[in-house]
RNA sequence: GGGCGAAUACCAGAGUGGCCAAAUGGGGCAGACUGUAAAUCUGCUGGUUUAUACCUUCGGUGGUUCGAAUCCAUCUUCGCCCA
C-alpha cells in the first residue's frame, strides 16, 4: 500500500529540513501544505523553500500561485489528491506532504465536504449587505436562511457567518445541509507525525528566524507588494507589520517585536489545533532525531 | 534649602468617598474551528477547587468616616521648578 508521509508542526520548528532529509533519503517528492508558501514572490516572508531547498527534492504546490489567486484548504485537497498517484508510482509508493496550515493538512488527511465555490457576485451581495446594513442583521438573515446551523455557528465569527450566508446562497439550499462531516477514504496509508519542540525552545527559534527574515531582506519584499497590501494572500503575519513600518505608523523595531509575538500566537494556535488529532505522533526536536524516527516507523511498516 | 506634581494589578494607564478586585490597552494563558485558515472568533488573567460569596490588594504608617484606591497627617521614592 502507498504511504503518505505527513510532516506538521508549528511554525519554525524546522519541519521544512527534516521533510528534506526523509525525502533524500527516501528519494521521494514534497507537497508543501502551506496556505502562504503557495504565492509567488513572497518567499522570505514566507520562509518558502529556497531553491537550494527545491533542487535537493522536488517540491509541489509552493512558490506557484500569483498573489492574486484564489486558493483554498479543499483546493489543496484536489491539488494534492491528484499528485500523489504520481509521487507513488516515481517514488517506490512514498510521498511527504509537508506544512503547518491544519486546515489544509486535515481536508487532505480526512476530506472536506462539498461546497460550491462562491461567485464573485454572492461574494460582493454579502459583503455589500454586511457593509450597509450590520452584523445583526447579517446574523438574522442567516438565521432565516439555515436556523439549524445557527444553532451550533459562533454568530459572534461574521466572517463565519457570512460565508454561511454565501453558501446558502449559492448552493440553494441550506448550509448545514451540506455540512456531512464524513471522513474520505483514502487509497494511501497516512502516517502522520508532529514536530514539536518545548514552548521556550520554539518561541526563541521564532524569535531568531524573524531577525534573519529581516536581515534577508523582509522589509523590501512587504515594500514591492505593498501596492496590493488588500489581497487575501498579503493578509498574513509578516505582512501585517512590515505595512504598519512602511505607513510610518510603528518603527522598524517594534515592527519587528510586534511580528515575533504575532508568530508566536500563531504557533500556539497550531499546537492548540494538533493537540485534539489523536492520530498524529509527536517528535520533540530535543529529545530525537525526527527525520531518524520517521524512517524508522516507515521501516516497521 | 524652598515650591509643585506623581506613586494603582506582569507593564502602561483610568478611577478622586459606597455601583471597585478596580475601566481600557499591551503582554501572558487557555480554547473554538469543514472553504481566501499565517484567516476569523471566544474565554481567563489577586487568592479561595464552585461562587449573584468570602479573603488580601491601589508606595509605607497612622488617622477621619457606617464605609477610603479615593479625604487628612506623616514618612519614603521618583520627576519638574525656584535657589
Amino acid at each position: 500500500m502507498n504511504t503518505l508521509i505527513v510532516i506538521t508542526g508549528p511554525t519554525g520548528v524546522g519541519k521544512s529540513e527534516i521533510a528534506l532529509r526523509v525525502a533524500e533519503t527516501l528519494h521521494t517528492e514534497i507537497i508543501s501544505a502551506d496556505s502562504r508558501q503557495i504565492y509567488a514572490d513572497i518567499p522570505v516572508t514566507t520562509a518558502a523553500p529556497s531553491d537550494e531547498d527545491m533542487r535537493r527534492a522536488p517540491h509541489h504546490l509552493v512558490r506557484a500561485l500569483p498573489l492574486d489567486a484564489y486558493f483554498s484548504a479543499s483546493a489543496f485537497e484536489r491539488e494534492a489528491l491528484n499528485l500523489l498517484p504520481g509521487i507513488f508510482s516515481r517514488c517506490g509508493g512514498r510521498a511527504i506532504v509537508c506544512g503547518g496550515s491544519m486546515m489544509y493538512v486535515d481536508a487532505l488527511c480526512n476530506g472536506i465536504d462539498e461546497i460550491p465555490t462562491i461567485s464573485e457576485a454572492v461574494r460582493r451581495r454579502v459583503a455589500d449587505f454586511h457593509r450597509d446594513q450590520g452584523a445583526e442583521a447579517l446574523c438574522a438573515w442567516l438565521r432565516n436562511l439555515d436556523p439549524a446551523y445557527c444553532e451550533q455557528a459562533d454568530m459572534r465569527n461574521t466572517k463565519r457567518v457570512m460565508h454561511a450566508v454565501e453558501i446558502c446562497l449559492q448552493a440553494g439550499v441550506p448550509y448545514s445541509s451540506l455540512r456531512k462531516g464524513q471522513k474520505a477514504d483514502r487509497d494511501f496509508r497516512i502516517l502522520k507525525f508532529l514536530i514539536t519542540a518545548p514552548r521556550e525552545i520554539l518561541f526563541d527559534r521564532i524569535n531568531r528566524r524573524v531577525e534573519r527574515m529581516v536581515e534577508a531582506g523582509m522589509v523590501d519584499e512587504a515594500r514591492a507588494v505593498l501596492p496590493m497590501r488588500g489581497l487575501n494572500s498579503l493578509n498574513t503575519v509578516g505582512f501585517k507589520e512590515m505595512f504598519r513600518y512602511l505607513d510610518g505608523e510603528w518603527d522598524l523595531p517594534t515592527a519587528i517585536s510586534r511580528l515575533q509575538k504575532n508568530t508566536r500566537v500563531y504557533a500556539k494556535k497550531q499546537l492548540t489545533w494538533y493537540a485534539r488529532d489523536p492520530l498524529i505522533i509527536p517528535l520533540d526536536i530535543t529529545r530525537c532525531n525526527p527525520a531518524a524516527e520517521i524512517l524508522k516507523a516507515l521501516g516497521e511498516l
